[in-house]
DNA sequence: AATGCGGTCAACCGCGGAATG
DNA sequence: ACATTCCGCGGTTGACCGCAT
């Protein structure tokens, strides 16, 4: 037997409220408490449906609703809760007050999963684009990262399935193993562009370094004596990505034992590793494109949002420099 | 000035779960 | 245990607005 109406639709108005309808539907409220969402408009002598009245008091004319623009505060605290609660916009208000759960959802969907997009982050699972990823920091990062092996595996047997993926991973690990002296595998910035036939024969994945234990530096971090320094101390400041890769553990760049840090700064090291400073630096500003030893910053923020970037507790102010080597902390 | 286009957001719709009889 | 009702949620729609051409 199927579900009855919500209410008779016939005679019912629909459509943008007019402020005589708020007002009744405000005073009725006031007086009695909303009660009964399928008796009230009767009650209050609106000829709504009772769904569309709960919608229009609770998304609209509740008093405390916090109404204007997000901070950028909040603006964090969804991208956060959305990393683990997901599509939960209801839990997501919850935890912001003031804020209902369709304007969370409007907020989501024209402003922050855009921005995410832009800087090449997937907005459903929180972590860089798959098919704007570096194929040779996943293949190269398997004996190192445990977390990691089943999506490389993943990507193995695609690489093994395609032979279009076989080519360019064969590109890739050749140009990685070739360059392997520098401070930092160069890429292609177009891999699609790459030869078709590599001129190196393909060669197993090399062991990466092995990851210091836990609490030991990150060799090219040394030397820094804040977590996380502020801009104007002196110190280099360094892009947090625990955001970016929060199921990765990311965490600052710490030149001793923190005993609040949650990760396994052994995950944290190689995961550094894996993805390269290119896309440390690269992902938060200039969004999707990998950087080269000679590419240059470019901030595409909105204007009111320049210099800044999100980390997952707090928020950083930088200066964007003109441009940057690979390696440089700015 | 007219038109097209994209962004925004209030409102609607259908579904599922909880509550009730 | 089952049917029915109600409520809340998430996805989608469409009116409105500002901007570009």
């Amino acid at each position: 037997m199927g579900r009855a109406p919500c209410c008779d639709k016939n005679g019912l108005k629909k459509g943008p409220w007019t402020l005589e309808e708020d007002n009744k539907l405000v005073t009725y409220i006031q007086t009695h408490g909303p009660g009964n969402w399928r008796t009230l408009p009767k009650n209050a002598g609106l000829e709504r449906c009772g769904k569309s009245c709960r919608l229009r008091w609770t998304n609209y004319l509740r008093p405390d609703i916090k109404r204007g623009r997000f901070s950028f505060e909040e603006e964090e605290a969804i991208i956060q809760l959305h990393s683990v609660l997901g599509n939960k916009w209801s839990a997501i208000a919850a935890r912001l007050p003031g804020r209902t759960d369709n304007e969370i959802k409007n907020y989501w969907n024209t402003h922050i999963r855009k921005r995410l997009l832009r800087n090449g982050i997937d907005p459903v699972t929180h972590t860089p684009r798959l098919d704007l990823m570096d194929l040779s920091s996943f293949l190269g990062s398997s004996l190192c990262n445990p977390s990691l092996l089943n999506l490389t595996n993943l990507l193995r047997t695609q690489v093994l399935l395609n032979p279009e993926l076989l080519r360019l991973a064969s590109t890739i690990l050749a140009l990685k193993n070739y360059n392997s002296d520098l401070p930092s595998p160069i890429l292609p910035e177009n891999p699609s562009l790459s030869p078709t036939t590599s001129p190196f024969p393909y060669q197993p994945p090399q062991q990466m370094q092995e990851c210091n234990n836990t609490g030991d530096l990150l060799t090219d971090v040394s030397g820094m004596s804040d977590p996380v320094p502020k801009q104007g101390s002196g110190a280099p400041t360094i892009l947090r990505q625990d955001y970016y890769f929060p199921e990765l553990n990311f965490g600052r760049c710490s030149n001793g034992s923190d005993p609040s840090f949650p990760c396994e700064l052994n995950n944290m090291c190689e995961t550094r590793q894996c993805f390269g400073i290119d896309l440390l630096l690269s992902m938060p500003i200039s969004g999707s494109t990998p950087l080269n030893s000679s590419s240059t910053l470019v901030d595409s923020s909105p204007e009111e949002e320049k210099g800044h970037s999100y980390s997952s507790n707090n928020f950083l102010d930088f200066e964007i420099p003109e441009s940057f080597e690979i390696g440089d902390f700015i």
